[in-house]
DNA sequence: CATGAATGAGATTTCATTCAT
DNA sequence: CATGAATGAAATCTCATTCAT
């Protein structure tokens, strides 16, 4: 029963240390925070952070891994409910809007992490994948025969999606890419694709 | 005469400082490459790097902007002589193959870099920016119309480079993107281009 | 109640850190000391020293104004309880000589020091001018008009005492330059100023 | 002969050197200032200085050295003329007036000097000291009996000189010590002296 | 003699990690 | 479990000195 106290309070502080943690990874990027930057912000001390993760390494790979799972779940959820590509390409950057400052660090700092942290990484990418592939399949049946790869318009969308994030200091200083260019996106990729059914 | 001779020999120096550097770079990435690194890949002591360069910012930085023209100006050579909207898009390709290791590593940590770099890595883009425009403006005059704007169809072509040249090591773990990705890439970009001319 | 164990140790070992900076400086100087040195001397490691200290500079500050006051409150002390000027210029020499290798060591380096050390050190000798001034006054009162300023006195027999401080190698190789002269320097310096009294 | 020329060559760089050396001491001080300072002041280049001086240290002593006898020298030939006492130490002050820049950061550095610079800067003293004495033995004969010999009377007059060149930062913080307190010092040493014979 | 490129021994500072309390 | 003092391995940068030209 003691036990038990002490297991609540130890996942309660590691739960505070995943989110703060989060929180500051979001600002100040991955690599370029101290284990004490998160510390002080959890408002805890620097030594906790070695009694919830083994290494800095190990917080880092945690951090991208629960949050990742968020996002690609979050991202799964909305996009079960789309019939229609452009809505789940909006449904796909709703999902990202959501972890927009997070998810760009991971955009920005990709190779560079732990290698733990790129299987999280890939995980975030499959949940779309399914979706868009399964959405292109039923919306351009025609053109799988002249055509593109569905993989491969799925990785000019999310190369679209990654140089816009990746380059948002010059796109969006204030720091929100996504609402101020995600409707251009969705609709000029739209035109591309939609262009060769037309024909 | 003599003079000349001294001046020779330091900038034989700095010039094997500075390719030393770019190989360095390309393999081991940029901040992750300590100024002892390059010193002893160069043969040369510790404290040479700093007669040559104000500070490990400034020898990056002056890397960065010397083999950035460089591409910028390989890219532009090649691009010089393409007609065809599909062969700018080759030139493109070849030129950045070129580089590969070490552009990769510019896509990579982009972020990451000293200020002054930056504006190198912009430089690199417009030198194919400038191209991209006049070719999808002399080839896609009546797309214009309905149109996506050139300088988005220009974003989502550099998005999906980068996107296969950051996801390297998920696409070509031998390291050699473009040779393998490229023709598919320009191909696949081509068609979703071109399928709006044909209807 | 454990809180206080931690921060005594941390304070035991700051003390530790204070007390082994003042005597390293007052063997080899100061601005001669490097921060190992002292870890080495108080038998911690180098980084020890920067947990307390957010820079050499601020510790040589610290040190000095920590045994700046030191000195200074010794010497508001013994001079409190003196009615004739020799005795408060004996009551000078004797809280001079009680810190005297770091007190020389604060004169010979005087204006190499960090700014922040100027102010500690014009602080020690507030705390004997004001005694000075007043012990003049009281005693010499008919010298004042004809007179020298008291200031003027007081700068004499600091320069005495410095003059004598700052070639203690030749003076007294030995190191105890007061101990030695001490009685010599307020005997001529009080006999010059009688002098003009018994005229 | 064609030796010659080139030992007037050497000659003359060596001048300039020492000339040089001189007046970046008197500004930046001797210890803080780096041998490329120098020869970047004199017009030659970094290697030659060690042409001409054995090392840094040994280039000190030797400026020391060289500039030192001019003080003693100048002192002694301005102090042969002087009857009075009052007029050697006018003709003292004006002595280090003609250097006060360099002579003070002698005072101010004297004891991080190399050692054989201390010998030179004893020797600066040695030639006022010697004329001091005569003058006080010729002046004050009386006072030998009760009295403060005169070597102590040096002292409390060489202490008040340094220490408001060694303070010039406070008292005079344009720079002109000398100027601005030296008929001050004159007059109240004087007053101290005379007011014994006065009795 | 003069040059100045190259050297490399330090010196300071940062920060992930450990461990006694 | 939480703490935070202590550790020490890097990493950058400086500058006196050497030596080939």
């Amino acid at each position: 029963m003691k036990k038990t106290a002490r297991e609540l309070q130890k996942e309660q502080t590691k739960a505070l240390l995943l989110k703060t943690a989060y929180n500051v990874f979001s600002e100040k990027g991955i690599m370029n925070t101290r284990v004490s930057d998160i510390a002080q912000a959890a408002g805890v001390s620097h030594g906790t952070i070695f009694v919830h993760f083994r290494s800095q390494e190990a917080m880092i790979e945690e951090v991208v891994a629960v949050y990742g799972q968020k996002i690609a779940l979050r991202t799964h959820t909305l996009a079960q409910s789309c019939g229609h590509l452009s809505e789940l390409l909006r449904a796909h950057l709703h999902g990202i809007m959501e972890f927009e400052p997070f998810y760009t660090r991971l955009v920005i700092e990709n190779r560079l992490l732990p290698t733990g942290a790129k299987d999280s990484i890939i995980a975030i990418q499959s949940a779309i994948s399914f979706h868009f592939s399964q959405a292109v399949q039923r919306e351009l049946k025609s053109s799988q025969s002249d055509g593109i790869p569905s993989y491969l318009l799925f990785n000019m969308w999310m190369g679209l999606v990654h140089y816009y994030l990746a380059n948002g200091d010059l796109f969006a200083p204030e720091g929100h890419v996504i609402r101020r260019y995600g409707g251009t996106l969705i609709q000029s990729f739209m035109k591309l694709l939609t262009a060769k059914e037309e024909k």
